[in-house]
DNA sequence: CCGCATCCGGGGCGATACTG
DNA sequence: CAGTATCGCCCCGGATGCGG
């Protein structure tokens, strides 16, 4: 482990997650839950075998990741530690600096539908507290993704839903703005998108009041 | 600019701040408001010259930096742009991570007294609403720096000050014990640091909700 | 298959010297 | 003072191999 042998604290974070890949990992493993290592490969496009074994180790030796050793016969279960969670407003804030760098996908760019379960916890809110519950199903680019309405509460995650009230198929690159309300229906359907059910539900979702992107006022 | 290539804002963010020391640039840049090439040296330990060099190229070009074309005579001066002042959260966020591990420094890490500013500008506060302005001078490691209280703000800057009504001397190690309360000034003495003021002043410092640190309730 | 370990080429990084 | 130039070294990326 390179460090910067300076005693602040932003040195020491970069000491310990500033290598290539270390942070886009914990991202995996936030919105995952849980994860063997063939699905962080297959979720971080790009990354070479050793490298992902070496930052594993790292990050196990660190205390962000523990190994559940195989609740039954082969293959082992990552899981971020409570320190490893605790990195969520990192990546939270490093997303929310990055959003006028998302505007459309550059050539070359992998899309992966998962990848906006995380923003979507982040950034988004049920706008009705009283709402009862619903389910929409995204399917973005052959990925399915799980958005749960209830009370004020918005839950995301990684695969289908059972029975939902709402399925929405179409691009990665313009959910968010479809979910973000800047793109109606109408424009979303002729646009590519496929939208199946009750179609009111996507009114519920709001943009959360951006706590986490604002900083200090002057 | 080695790119992940991946439509996520994580990614992109990474992209462009992920390598080695540009955080830290931008760190100096933030405590600093502006300052020279030999000034981030100076505030860099352990940098190369060439490093330092081409990351300030790729951050003005990603716009996160402006050389202003010094004022008069030679020497650019360096600023952050508002984009790159946006990055502020993302600091905070990583410095309030890494706060479990700044115990004690490292044999061979370098101390600095102003890397306490960006640490009491975004996790203090003046906890007096109504206080009268008030200077605190504190000298660590033969480093100055500004504290000023009033009416519940709290400003730090490096540099010393003009009439301060209290000075604090000692080791960077202990400041922030001592600064939020964990250390009463009898104890700091005895540590190795001189009081000389208005020692009062120190109750009125005290640590902010730390919004900026909780992550969400599951 | 899953979870790595090994090998190898290229380039980012670190230290020092040097120049306008 | 503000960089460029140069030169190792080691990290990173890609491919392949290998035990369980």
């Amino acid at each position: 482990m390179r460090t910067y042998a300076q005693f602040c604290g932003l040195a020491k974070a970069l000491d310990v997650v500033g290598d290539r890949w270390t942070l886009l990992i914990v991202r995996e493993l936030l919105l995952n839950d849980s994860a063997r290592y063939s699905d962080l490969l297959d979720g971080l496009p790009g990354i070479a075998t050793n490298l992902l074994a070496d930052r594993l180790s790292e990050l196990e030796a660190a205390g962000i990741v523990t190994r559940d050793a195989a609740p039954r016969r082969k293959s082992t279960t990552l899981r971020l530690t409570p320190r490893g969670r605790a990195l969520e407003p990192v990546i939270a804030a490093l997303g929310a600096w990055a959003a006028p760098l998302l505007d459309v996908p550059k050539p070359g760019d992998v899309t992966r539908g998962r990848w906006l379960v995380l923003p979507l916890r982040l950034y988004f809110e049920d706008g009705d507290r009283k709402g009862a519950k619903a389910r929409i199903e995204l399917r973005l680019d052959g990925d399915a993704v799980t958005v749960t309405l209830e009370k004020g509460r918005l839950l995301a995650a990684p695969g289908a839903a059972d029975e939902p009230d709402l399925i929405i198929e179409g691009p990665v690159a313009s959910a968010l703005p479809l979910l973000a309300g800047r793109l109606s229906s109408a424009q979303a359907r002729r646009s590519g998108f496929r939208i199946d059910g009750n179609a009111r539900l996507l009114k519920r979702i709001r943009r959360r009041d951006a706590a986490l992107t604002r900083s200090e006022a002057p």
